[in-house]
DNA sequence: ATATGTTCTGTTATATCATAACATTTTAAT
DNA sequence: ATTAAAATGTTATGATATAACAGAACATAT
């Protein structure tokens, strides 16, 4: 939560009351969580916000590097490794809706390499795996 | 296309007007399509299909190899390359809309050592690089 | 302290994407 | 002809996301 406001201050932003709400939710849960389920849990607190309160922390976080988005489920979970940049992929289980934040440079290395004999040059990466967790498997 | 008809039998499934059509738009726009930008050009041939029409569609392109899903761009794409089974990765530019399949050994490699070491069972992979092709770069 | 520009919030409305459910038709095999 | 599976048609609804604008809170510069 520290790491939070520092990266908030590097960005010359703010780091308010609903945008810390949100993290905490998003960090608190064990899964990926939608727009609307942390919509839900922000009304225990107060009146329901419109959708475009969550949407703009969410905007947020994400740009501050504190949480990512899960393109494949329409979901948002808490960076588990927000102290510096880095490259993160996701395992994501089907079963009991896990997702595993990792950071694997093979992976990270081999996008590169395939984006720089295409001539592309890398905006963002979206590298999403799912499947069944090993907790799961038994 | 001869692919396709293959491919559906190769299911016990049928390719059947709307499906063949589906394809059809798909593999001549230039770049990833929405299913309502589907439904529009649907349109043009009857009058204006429902929205199922064209996910039921998708979905069974996608089930059969022919067609692919952008998570990132809630968007749907033509398979480049039909024949035979492949594990595509996509590089979608951000100035032209245009979306690259590539077929990098490398990434699907490393996609499979990463989730085999933290014991996880894989069903699907999302592999979405944005950015600038090298079109757009001039 | 006050004027100023920027960031952030509140709110209403709307746009966009996707599926549920059920009746009907087509198809292929017996 | 009978039957079961596959596919379609249709209506309605659910789920996700953004536009637009007014106002409040905050920083900082005179
Ligand atoms: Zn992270
Ligand atoms: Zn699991
Ligand atoms: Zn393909
Ligand atoms: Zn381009």
């Amino acid at each position: 939560m520290k790491t939070a406001e520092n990266k908030s201050r590097a960005l010359g932003l703010r780091f308010t009351k609903t945008r810390r709400k949100v993290l905490e939710i998003l960090w608190q849960s064990h899964s990926p969580l939608g727009a609307y389920d942390i919509l839900d849990r922000l009304q225990e607190d107060s009146r329901r916000p419109a959708p475009m309160v969550v949407y703009r922390a969410l905007d947020f976080l994400i740009e501050a590097g504190l949480a990512h988005r899960l393109s494949s489920r329409n979901a948002f979970i808490g960076c588990s490794a927000p102290e510096g940049d880095h490259e993160a992929q996701f395992l994501i289980c089907n079963h009991c809706g896990s997702a595993a934040e990792v950071e694997a440079r093979p992976i990270a290395k081999a996008v590169e390499e395939t984006a720089a004999s295409a001539g592309f040059h890398v905006h963002q990466r979206v590298v999403e795996i799912t499947g069944v967790c090993p907790n799961c498997q038994s």
